[in-house]
DNA sequence: TGCTGGCACTCGCACGGCGTGAGTGCCAAG
DNA sequence: CTTGGCACTCACGCCGTGCGAGTGCCAGCA
């Protein structure tokens, strides 16, 4: 176990490397905290954290730096999450609440996450699976032809097309609108199968095909289209990573464009409390020298969805993490009142 | 007027310094070109062409390198825009093919114009004013509430919610969906005003009001919703810029991330044929050292949107026209069958 | 008049040696 | 266990040099 005062160094080693971004010596620590004690002193408590493997020197005889191992007991054990000014808050709640739709509450979030912390953000549309039915509309586009629409209690509007094996009049289409409707509007999608199962009994047997083929649409729509969306924003603040650039920025950039691997990402979080994945922690390769904060956000008290921030494992955590779920708290706000 | 020798010169300094990345010389230029004549006269026009803008050199004796001046010229008067390989068609074909609904298709053709041309590709959704009205569905949400679809020929579908001035019955919502699409199905959103002017006085008095405020917003959403969308991809290929990165890549990203920005970059595009905006024609300061191919594409023969690809002055002018122009084609076709 | 080979000149760039200084590890004393 | 002292180590920046690609000019030739 690591005494008082070496914890104590660690941290200040990652405060002082976050901010200047230079390797940090024993010198220049003493000097920016008050530790109390001699640099001789730090340099046998670094000696101690590089033999645990905390810190590391990118060159001999140069100052240390935090290794991811060391990042991972900083935001355990030494880093308080710092919440935002109250100003702050207050420009959240303005900026977020202007917002007309759903589209607009995602990209608004994004570009407030991304200028918040000045990283990358990743808002995640709120899934599907967890919210629940608003309404579902049939259109009859041709004889043999009809328009879903499903709407969903976070505003979020799906449509499909069906073809019917039969054509289906308009009176068999109010029908089914109607005992649709009456059956799943305001379940949560993963209710609505059983809901629906015995409908095309209640149907002449020219219809049941049709009906049948409408709900496995419908349940198709609600499970397998549980494709998630996201929208990223602020990859601008890439540019601040490094100097060591092309290298650094570029398997970022790819990560970043591959949907699936961000929905990955996000979905290896955990789904409540905030979830902080450091450097190597990260599956993907592209995003080794990157840390992930991430937390779910929903409408109700249960997570719907999930948003976070891409940046450099060298990022001021405590900033970030406050940052990170105070914007999740007030989306889901909106969320609930809209 | 330059001599044809010269404008041949030009061409050749082009070609070689879009291919290498590096200042060319006279005696390079002759080696790889068989222009027939000796470094020595190179040399003389390269003067001449330097006299007038066409191309610099960025160091005293060192090779030249084209202006945008000199880009202009040969976009203008010297390159012919490449077509691509059957096989490169198939693909594009292929690829667009399988796309299920307008996000798929955005989607998939953002993907392949960025690996095409390996540039950062834009692609404009396909505008509101210019197509037609395929459906307009009124659903009741709550006595007072009223939820807006609006469905289009291009497959886009819209929602606004609505506050009613007053209560308004289920019968007197069909009544009005029934007049409303038996106007407007089929007709372009500039012509549909009129043609739904004197709706509110075919209802009883206390439901003029809610009848006004639909068509208000069914209007605002075909004329003022025609904030367009685009939906940009391929970033990753900002990396192979240049080797002086963060000062290129940085006021680039930030532009990208301006819809606005790219929006009016794409409005100031001609409406009809191929656009080229190379370096300092661009309004926006931090494009400056980009260049823009831009086009345009619609489901008909008529241009509903647009999409183009954003990368370096120093670019392959020829192919990368050559894919945007194909890969605008496909998608209208993909578009006009869907 | 225009093209060519020759020639002297320029200057960016890569290379190698050098001095500097921040930072380290070790040690002996408090 | 802490502290001051001390010798050692490199990464980094600086500078001078040589090289070579490229230029401009000029005189000769078709």
């Amino acid at each position: 176990m690591l005494s008082e005062r070496r914890l104590e160094v660690l941290r200040a080693i990652v405060q002082d490397y976050v901010g200047t971004e230079e390797p940090v010596g024993s010198k220049a620590l003493t000097e920016r905290h008050k530790l109390g004690v001699s640099p001789a002193t730090v340099r046998n408590d670094m000696a101690a954290l590089e033999e645990e493997g905390y810190i590391a020197q990118p060159h001999t005889s140069a100052g240390r730096i935090p290794t991811d191992k060391g990042y991972r007991l900083f935001v355990d054990k030494l880093a308080a999450v710092k919440p935002l000014s109250s100003p702050e808050r207050r420009a959240i709640h303005n900026f977020l609440e202007g917002a007309v739709d759903l589209d607009d509450v995602v990209g608004r979030t994004v570009r407030l996450l991304a200028q918040l912390t000045r990283q990358v953000a990743v808002v995640q549309y709120p899934s599907l699976t967890r919210s629940t039915v608003r309404h579902v509309e049939l259109l009859s586009l041709a004889p043999a032809r009809v328009m879903l629409v499903l709407i969903t209690d976070t505003g979020r509007v799906e449509q499909r097309m069906i073809d019917c094996p039969a054509p289906f009049g308009e009176t068999s289409l109010a029908d089914l609108r109607a005992r649709l409707n009456s059956r799943v509007v305001g379940r949560r999608f993963a209710d609505v199968p059983p809901l629906v199962q015995d409908l095309p009994e209640a149907f002449e047997a020219e219809d049941r095909g049709t009906v049948s083929t409408v709900l496995s649409t419908l349940l198709e729509t609600l499970v397998e289209e549980t494709e998630e969306r996201l929208m990223i924003g602020g990859t601008a603040n890439l540019t601040r990573f490094g100097h060591d650039f092309p290298l650094t920025i570029r398997p970022v950039l790819e990560a970043l464009e591959e949907q699936v691997v961000l929905l990955k990402l996000l979905g290896e979080a955990k789904d409540s409390g905030m979830t902080v994945r450091i450097g190597h922690e990260n599956a993907h390769e592209g995003l080794n020298s990157t840390s992930v904060v991430s937390v779910g956000y929903g409408s109700g008290g249960e997570a719907v969805a999930k948003l976070g921030v891409v940046g450099p494992t060298r990022m001021d955590y405590p900033g970030t993490m406050g940052a990170v779920r105070a914007v999740a708290r007030y989306v889901g706000q909106i969320l609930a009142e809209s």
